[in-house]
RNA sequence: GCCGGGGUGGUGAAAUGGUAGCCACGCGGGACUUAAAAUCCCGUUCCCUCUAAAGGAGUGCGGGUUCGAUUCCCGCUCCCGGCACCA
């Protein structure tokens, strides 16, 4: 019986809808998993290679889980408010929702026939108005506590399209949309305090069990740093200027200071035509050529003199840019002598070094002593700009009144559904779509009932995705955003399997929410961090080595794959390919292998199926040791070797034309299973199986067949082999060291001087050190 | 510059202190076939060698620890990823 995958697919794909065995059980009596992986932006081209993999991968694991008795809660859904959908809308018109419904349900589609054992019965859809409820009423949450603020902030400006961007969406300081080159703008936006949580985050990641490189990238990006805070008195007045050091044994060195163009001071001196000039010219600046790293540094002399408060002297105040107003107090103690940019900007404005202090960082104390600042720590993290000028987005729930200020709805009028609007683009004045729509805009007070004007502004595409976790525990829920029980009983997630681009911005902001409601009581007390492990996936390039992209033409397309080998093939090919969070270029040939492989299996058991009735003591040693080494795998996320070590076990088989009975067979299809899931099932039915073999027990191993009694031995001289000998497992080191000594070459070797010392591991080597 | 991860055959890779290169691709040879495809079998790190036996070299480079190092330690180098005028 050839395999012909077409047939068993078919036979078996309709078999698992609504199929009771993928569902997530709440408050089972079974240790429970929770196995996330990143649900996709449902894009109009469906799912990309990059998804089968990373979503394979984690579907072999869930499926291995599940085989090993857990309670697995593997659920998807899509992440589905976005940027490409409402430009689509813009170009055609069409309402995002129409054309969301239509690429969710290809996606479904095509996930269902890639065999992914989700949980659709906790299917989310972050645009889902039942969902975005608890997405705006985490926002109003956030307001009441005093965490999201309306502020001044200078945004990303398309002069062009007259639209605020977030920094995702400048690419090399010009428009997504356009490529128009973006202006600094200042302009009121929600921002949401995540510094207030800086430390939080940071500290909570010792109760996590991310990878190294992920752990790394949170700290990073949060990047604190201890020092001081040191005043400088200003000569002839009242203000002083603050600075933050992480060097305060430096203040001997310091021979000018430098403010950002932004600081408050520099206000007060625009009649200066000289630091006018400079100013506007700063301003029109992008953050991009801002903090261009090989730019000369320029400056202007504010005029002003500052004291150094530990000997008096008076030193120059400049104003540069290359000075940040976003970090520390916006202004700096310089010291060429010992900082690089203070001396290069230093020796462009001949300004005056002092190579005689030497700094000591053993000092900090006893400088801070002296009255000139205290301890202070700083964050690189930056508040989180909200606000998105955007139509297809989650409208933030606050209302301004005229008597009241801002006001956040309260929660029995959530959701604040998004309205259907005629034209998409954003208006004249940079405000969303939304601004347009007087009858959704115009609305009453909540606290004084008088007239109020509703926020047009959207939320941003990461908001969605922020607590997604949590729905899927409870994703029905109409009165709370999850059940508490629910949650005590899910959270945390076990494994979240990740893209390395999501290592920092989602995580973080979803890491900051959950602690943010945990503060709130919303989520169990006995769960500070929402993510155990997290794990990042591979990438996947064309076959010429370069990221898939369709301008290049090297875009592989999973369903034409899927059309030519099946995906039985596709899934474990994905998984052979290579370590599976390791970056990794399509191969087509190396695909026929695969096909190789999964038909040769699938023979293997046709051929033998219902012909013995034991299998040869060899062959129960051959299939236990790989149940046992599959299952190792298996559970730390090494799929190429699990698939490699099934490769052997065939070739052995076909090689010994071994016989095995069913109850062998049986093991070896339920060890294929999670990758190759359709010829597994029409495997297990053919020997007689229950439907499905998806729900069976992984196989037991019995270690006894695992301890054969003869090993092969290494025999080494001075460390370099010279042979090998069969011996008993259990040999002592005389009968082992005899066995060698009777082999010529050997001999040979320990002639050529005395034999001083032997070292013997069991089962592993004989080594002879001679002199 | 800082942080993280790497460097092993022609290629993807395996081995985490004990026979380096499992498995797979490719390549070479053979079987089957009128022929081709498919399939199956044998070989395939490099050097020396007609071949084989035997030997030598070999996991980026240099050192160290050890009876023994791809694996542990020190120094260097190159590549990939993240962050970066962050005071």
């Amino acid at each position: 019986m050839a395999y012909d995958f077409k047939e068993i697919e078919n036979k078996w794909v309709g078999k698992y809808d609504g199929f009771d065995g993928f569902h997530g059980k709440d408050f089972e009596d079974k240790e429970k998993k929770y196995v996330l992986v990143e649900f996709p932006y449902p894009s109009g081209e469906g799912l990309h290679v990059g998804h089968v993999f990373s979503m394979t991968g984690t579907d072999v694991y869930a499926r291995f889980l599940r085989m090993k008795g857990k309670n697995v809660l593997f659920p998807m859904g899509y992440d589905a408010f976005g940027l490409p959908a409402e430009n689509y809308a813009i170009k055609t018109g069409i309402n995002p929702k129409i054309t969301t419904k239509q690429v969710t349900e290809r996606i479904r589609g095509q996930m269902r026939r890639l065999a992914f054992s989700f949980d659709w019965e906790r299917e989310v859809n972050t645009t889902d108005p039942d969902y975005y409820k608890w997405t705006q009423w985490i926002f109003t949450k956030l307001f009441e506590k005093g965490l999201a603020v309306k502020e001044e902030r200078a945004i990303n400006w398309c002069p062009k399209d007259k639209i605020g961007l977030a920094n995702e969406e400048v690419i090399d300081g010009k428009c997504e949309r356009c490529g128009t080159e973006t202006e600094r703008r200042i302009m009121s936006q929600w921002v949401v305090k995540i510094t207030a949580y800086a430390e939080r985050l940071l500290a909570g990641l010792k109760d996590t069990n991310f990878i190294e490189k992920v752990k790394a990238a949170q700290i990073n990006w949060i990047d604190k740093s201890m020092g001081a805070k040191i005043r400088f008195p200003i000569k002839g007045r009242e203000e002083k200027i603050e600075v933050f050091t992480t060097r305060p044994d430096t203040l001997l060195g310091v021979t000018f200071m430098v403010i950002a163009p932004e600081n408050k001071l520099v206000a007060g001196l625009m009649e200066n035509s000289a630091i006018r000039n400079y100013v506007n010219e700063t301003k029109k600046k992008s953050e991009m050529e801002r903090t261009e790293l090989l730019k000369e540094k320029t400056g202007v002399f504010s005029g002003l003199y500052a004291i150094n408060p530990i000997n008096g002297k008076e030193i120059p105040v400049w104003i540069a840019d290359y000075v940040l107003a976003t970090y520390g107090t916006g202004a700096i103690m310089a010291v060429p002598s010992h900082d690089e940019r203070d001396g290069a900007f230093a020796r462009k404005y001949a300004i005056e070094f002092d190579n005689e202090f030497v700094p000591d960082e053993k000092l900090m104390e006893e400088i801070l002593d002296m009255g000139v600042g205290e301890e202070a720590v700083n964050y690189h993290l930056r508040d989180w700009i909200f606000s998105r000028q955007h139509y297809w987005g989650e409208p933030i729930p606050m209302v301004n009144c005229p008597n009241c200020g801002w006001v956040s709805v309260p929660e029995d009028q959530l959701p604040i559904k998004l309205p259907d609007v005629e034209k998409y683009l954003p208006t004249e004045t940079g405000e969303s779509p939304l601004a347009n729509i007087t009858e959704w805009v115009e609305t009453d007070c909540p606290k004084c009932g008088g007239k109020a004007k509703r926020e047009t502004d959207t939320m941003p595409n990461w908001a969605g995705s922020d607590w997604y976790f949590l729905r899927y525990c409870d994703p029905k829920n109409e009165t709370v955003l999850a059940d508490m029980e629910k949650m005590k009983y899910w959270m945390p997630v076990d494994v979240y399997v990740g893209g390395d681009e999501h290592n920092t911005l989602h995580l973080l902001y979803s890491r900051f929410i959950y602690q943010f409601l945990w503060d709130l009581g919303a989520v169990p007390k006995g769960i500070p961090e929402p993510y155990d492990k997290r794990l990042s996936h591979g990438v996947i390039l064309g076959s010429d080595g370069n990221r898939m992209s369709k301008s290049v033409g090297n875009v592989i397309a999973p369903d034409a794959v899927g059309d030519v080998y099946g995906t039985d093939v596709l899934r474990t090919y994905m998984m052979f390919m290579g370590p599976f969070d390791s970056t990794m270029a399509w191969n087509e040939r190396s695909l026929v292998g695969v096909r190789r492989f999964v038909e040769r299996f699938y023979s293997f058991v046709n051929e033998n199926k219902g012909n013995y009735s034991t299998t040869s003591i060899e062959g129960m040693r051959i299939i236990h040791k790989l149940a046992k080494g599959v299952g190792e795998d298996l559970g730390q996320f090494k799929f190429n070797t699990a698939i490699a070590k099934m490769m052997e076990t065939i070739n052995e088989l076909n090689k010994n034309k071994t016989e095995v009975a069913n109850a062998e067979l049986s093991m070896m299809v339920r060890i294929i299973a999670p990758f190759a899931p359709f010829a597994a099932e029409e495997m297990w039915n053919s020997l007689g199986g229950e439907f499905s073999v998806h729900v069976q027990n992984w196989p037991e191993v019995d270690e006894k067949y695992l301890t054969s009694e003869k090993v092969t031995l290494s025999i080494q001289i001075n460390g370099k082999l010279r042979g090998t000998v069969e011996a008993a497992t259990d040999a002592t080191e005389e009968e082992v060291r005899a066995a060698a000594e009777e082999q010529e070459k050997v001999q040979k070797y320990l002639s050529e001087g005395n034999i001083r010392k032997v070292i013997y591991v069991k089962g592993k080597t004989i080594n002879f050190v001679v002199a």
